[in-house]
RNA sequence: GGAGAGGUGGCUGAGUGGUUGAAAGCGGCUCCCUGCUAAGGAGUUAUGCGGGUUCUCCCCGCAUCGAGGGUUCGAAUCCCUCCCUCUCCGCCA
C-alpha cells in the first residue's frame, strides 16, 4: 500500500540516508533527506496501523458472511465492523496528506549523480574528455559570418516571415536550406539505423504521465508547451515518448537490450531563457532532433553510455565539423542525469564550442518513475532497468555549424561529402534567385492531397 | 461527431454483493515416467507496499479485476465521473 510517487529510491533513502545526502551534496543546493526520514516514519506508523485495522475489518466481515448464511443475529458485529471502517477512512485521510507532503518534498531531489561524475561547482568546472577536428576548423575562410546572416544572405533561412506566422523563436527554413534540414535528419537516421537503432515515428503530443516518466514533469512544466483542450504536451524532446515505450511493462531479458531512435521536432518555451541566443537557430521555440534512446541492464549501462556518445560523435565525424566532448560536474548536470556526455561543435564565427548533444545517463531515475523494469534471468524477479539517452544530432545546431564551418570567402557554402547525396548531388550552397519561382500551373486544380 | 457493446492474471475466457487474488483452458517453469525434437503424470506460475525473519530462502498482513470517487459489515460484482477498445453510421489526410 502506498502510493508514493517513485522519485529517489525512498528504500535507498531509508537504508543509507548519509550515503544519499552525501551524493546530493556533491550537486550543491543544499539538498538534506533528513525531513524525509522523519516524514517517512511516521507514514508508515499511519500505515501499519490502517492495515492492521483493515486486517481485523476484514476478518470481521467475512464472519458477519458466515453468521447471516447460518441465519443469526449480526448487528452487533455490523456495527462495531462500521465503527472500524470510520477509523479506516480517518487513518486513510490521515496517511494521504503525509504522502502528499513527502510527494511534494521528495520531488524537489535530482538524481544522486553517479561516482564518475567529477564534482564542479558550475559549467566551469566541466571536464574535457576529448577534442576531435582541429584540422577543420577555418577550412575555407578566415573571415565567417554567423550563420544567421549567411542563412538570411542565402535565403536558406527566412527569421522575419518565421515570426510572424508564430512569434519570436521560430523560423522557417526554405529551398536549399529545408533540403538541408532534411538531409540531415536522412543521414542521421541511416547512420543510426547502422548501429542498430529501431527506427521510431512517435506521437508528438504526449500524455503527463509520459512527461511525469521522464522527468519533465512536475519540475518543469513551465517549459513545456501544452494544447489548451487536451491534457497533452508538445514533446520537447524524442526522449519522452522514445524512454515511454515500454512503460509499465516488463522486459523479457533475452529482449535487452532496446535501442530506439526518432526524428521528431521538439517544443521548448525556453522559460528563463528570455534575452539569450536571439539571433539565429541556437534557441528556437521548435527545432528538429534525432534522437537517440537505450533501455539496458545495470550491469551493461556505462559501456552502453560510452558507446552511445561514440554513436552521436560519428555524426559530426562523418560530417567533419570540430567539435569536444564535455563531461559535465556535478553542479552542472541536469535535474535526472546521473553522468552526462555534452558534444559541443565549433562555431567559429563566435569563436566557441556550443552545445550540440547532450549523452546522459540516468541509471534507474527514469526507469522507477515510468516502471521500466525487466525480468532478471537469476532471481527470476523484476528489477528497474537503466535508460540512456542523447542527440543524435540537434539539427538546427547542425545547420548552424555547417553553414559557419563550410562557408567560403566568397560567400558560398560547401556541402560536406556525406550529404551530397542527400541533397540531389548538390556539392555547394550559393545564392539563388528568390523563391517561388515554379512553373505556373495550366489549369486551376482543387483536387485536395 | 451519432448509436451500440465492452474493458478480469503472459494469452483465451468464467465470474452480478460474502472464505474469488480470482474457475477453466492455453502458454511458461520444475520434477517424474518414457528405447531417440512425440505423448503422459505431479506440482508450480501476477504486481506493488509494509512487517517478521534462521534475511539473495521463506512467513504474515494490506492493496490491486481500465482510473478515480461513492453505497455496504463486506464490491471484480451495485451507483457516479473519467479514460480506453471494438462494431455500425457520419466526416476525413
Amino acid at each position: 500500500m502506498g502510493k508514493l510517487t517513485p522519485m529517489l529510491d525512498i528504500r535507498l533513502i531509508r537504508q543509507s540516508p548519509d550515503e544519499v545526502n552525501a551524493a546530493l551534496a556533491r550537486r550543491g543546493g543544499g539538498y538534506s533527506i533528513d525531513s524525509i526520514l522523519a516524514m517517512d516514519e511516521t507514514r508508515r506508523e499511519l500505515m501499519k496501523r490502517e492495515e492492521a485495522l483493515r486486517s481485523e475489518r476484514n476478518t470481521l466481515s467475512k464472519e458477519v458472511g458466515r453468521l447471516k448464511q447460518a441465519g443469526q443475529d449480526t448487528d452487533d458485529l455490523q456495527a462495531r465492523t462500521k465503527a472500524l471502517a470510520d477509523e479506516i477512512k480517518d487513518l486513510e485521510l490521515q496517511k494521504k496528506a503525509l504522502e502528499d507532503q513527502q510527494d511534494e518534498r521528495l520531488k524537489d531531489f535530482p538524481n544522486l549523480p553517479d561516482a564518475k561524475t567529477p564534482d564542479g561547482k558550475d559549467e566551469t568546472d566541466n571536464v574535457l574528455v576529448r577534442q576531435w577536428g582541429d584540422e577543420f576548423k577555418n577550412r575555407f575562410t578566415d573571415t565567417p559570418k554567423p550563420h544567421w546572416e549567411i542563412g538570411s544572405d542565402l535565403n536558406l533561412i527566412d527569421f522575419e516571415r518565421g515570426v510572424k506566422l508564430a512569434q519570436s523563436r521560430f523560423s522557417i527554413m526554405r529551398g536549399a536550406g529545408a533540403r538541408l534540414e532534411r538531409a540531415l535528419i536522412n543521414y542521421m537516421l541511416d547512420t543510426h539505423s547502422q548501429t542498430g537503432y529501431e527506427e521510431i515515428v512517435p506521437p508528438f503530443l504526449v500524455n503527463a504521465e509520459a512527461m511525469t516518466g521522464t522527468g519533465q514533469l512536475p519540475k518543469f512544466e513551465s517549459d513545456m508547451f501544452a494544447t489548451r483542450d487536451d491534457a497533452l504536451y508538445l514533446v520537447p524532446t524524442a526522449e519522452v515518448p522514445l524512454t515511454n515505450i515500454y512503460g509499465a511493462e516488463i522486459i523479457d531479458y533475452e529482449a535487452m537490450p532496446k535501442y530506439f531512435m526518432a526524428y521528431t521536432p521538439c517544443f521548448r518555451r525556453e522559460a528563463g531563457a528570455a534575452g539569450r541566443d536571439t539571433r539565429g537557430l541556437i534557441r528556437q521555440h521548435q527545432f528538429n532532433k534525432v534522437e537517440l534512446v537505450k533501455l539496458v541492464t545495470p550491469e551493461t549501462a556505462e559501456a552502453e553510455h560510452l558507446a552511445l556518445t561514440r554513436d552521436a560523435e560519428a555524426i559530426l565525424q562523418g560530417l567533419e565539423l570540430p567539435y569536444r566532448v564535455m563531461e559535465l560536474c556535478t553542479g552542472d548536470l541536469g535535474y535526472n542525469a546521473a553522468r552526462c556526455f555534452d558534444l559541443e561543435v565549433w562555431l567559429p564565427s563566435a569563436g566557441l564550442y556550443r552545445e550540440i548533444s547532450s549523452c546522459s545517463h540516468f541509471g534507474d531515475f527514469q526507469a522507477r518513475r515510468a516502471s521500466l523494469k525487466y525480468r532478471s534471468p537469476e532471481t527470476g524477479k523484476s528489477a528497474y532497468l537503466h535508460t540512456i539517452n542523447g542527440s543524435g544530432l540537434a539539427v538546427g545546431r547542425t545547420v548552424a555549424a555547417i553553414l559557419e564551418n563550410y562557408q567560403t570567402a566568397d560567400g558560398t557554402i560547401k556541402i560536406p561529402q556525406v550529404l551530397q547525396p542527400y541533397m540531389g548531388g548538390l556539392t555547394e550552397l550559393k545564392e539563388t534567385e528568390p523563391h517561388g519561382h515554379g512553373k505556373r500551373a495550366e489549369t486551376a486544380s482543387t483536387t485536395g492531397v
